[in-house]
DNA sequence: TCTGATCTTGACGTTTACGTCAAGGGCAGT
DNA sequence: ACTGCCCTTGACGTAAACGTCAAGATCAGA
């Protein structure tokens, strides 16, 4: 009564993460996925999968694909290799606290942007009211509305 | 009466921010930065000081320095150009979008490292506590110890 | 049997962000 | 004058993460 698990393609893969069959390959190559045989073709499991997203979100928050390998790994250490596994926590909570210092990268990098928003939207008014001249501006905001069209 | 400015060397700029000497010509080179120049030696003021914060900053959080150097330029723009501000404030708010999905992206990797945490956790719980045999366990415990004082 | 789609393995090319020399100018201290 | 030390400009090297061919196997359908 063995369940054949559903296996998925390289392509079919590379279509549902949006990522290239080359890419899928050069994972494998790097030991971050290893995808059964079909004669020379790639099959890939679920287990394949999940790797796969893992390996997405990694990339997404700018973690290297050897540091992803290294996570990677921790989640195949076999029960009883205690000290490996204690190995493995570490790493783990050393990457959390790593990731939690670039939340607030980022939020000081928004705070930044914020301020430059305000810093524009301030010229921009003081640029607005004086009144000048009139066709200046709506010549403008006719080039303007003409940009926007055409992006 | 025109109050001479600070001015800072390009190691003393790398000390301060940890980068390189080297780094700093690179950004000058892809026109991040313009420091004035006395003879050939660059001379860096408070605005190139200021550039640098922003450049690593957004180095960071995983900017390219096009990027930066994109969002640099739109402090430079001239009061007055209103069609350019226009357009500074677009791409500041469309990365202020970016940014917050990343950390989005980055609570969810955090969110995966504590399964994994937890994962973990549970079967090291599950291995210490059915007491197979304490000798091994202080064993392991020693080892650890001891790796623990090499690192 | 021919064609087209999908897959394979190399192997070389590309971009980003620097690192690493090589070769030398300029100045301060001795 | 000699030694350091800091600075300069090229020019070439490097690592990561693929992209881009080239050249061919395999298999389904007309």
């Amino acid at each position: 009564m063995a369940k054949p698990e559903r296996t998925y393609s390289i392509s079919e893969l590379a279509r549902e993460f949006k990522v290239t069959a080359r890419a899928l390959r050069f994972y494998e190559d790097r030991g971050l996925i290893t995808p059964l045989r079909d004669g020379l073709n790639r099959v890939y499991r679920g287990r394949d999968r999940a790797r796969l997203q893992l390996i997405i979100r990694g990339k997404k928050v700018g973690l290297s694909l050897l540091e992803i390998k290294d996570i990677l790994d921790l989640y195949d250490i076999g029960d009883g290799q205690r000290a490996q596994m204690q190995v493995a926590l570490k790493k783990f909570k050393g990457q959390i606290v790593a990731l939690e210092q670039q939340k607030r990268d980022i939020a000081d990098a928004i705070e930044s942007l914020r301020e430059g928003i305000s810093d524009l939207e301030g010229r921009l008014d003081r640029l607005a009211t004086p009144d000048g001249m009139a066709t200046a501006r709506a010549f403008e905001e006719e080039a303007r509305r003409r940009m926007e069209e055409a992006s």
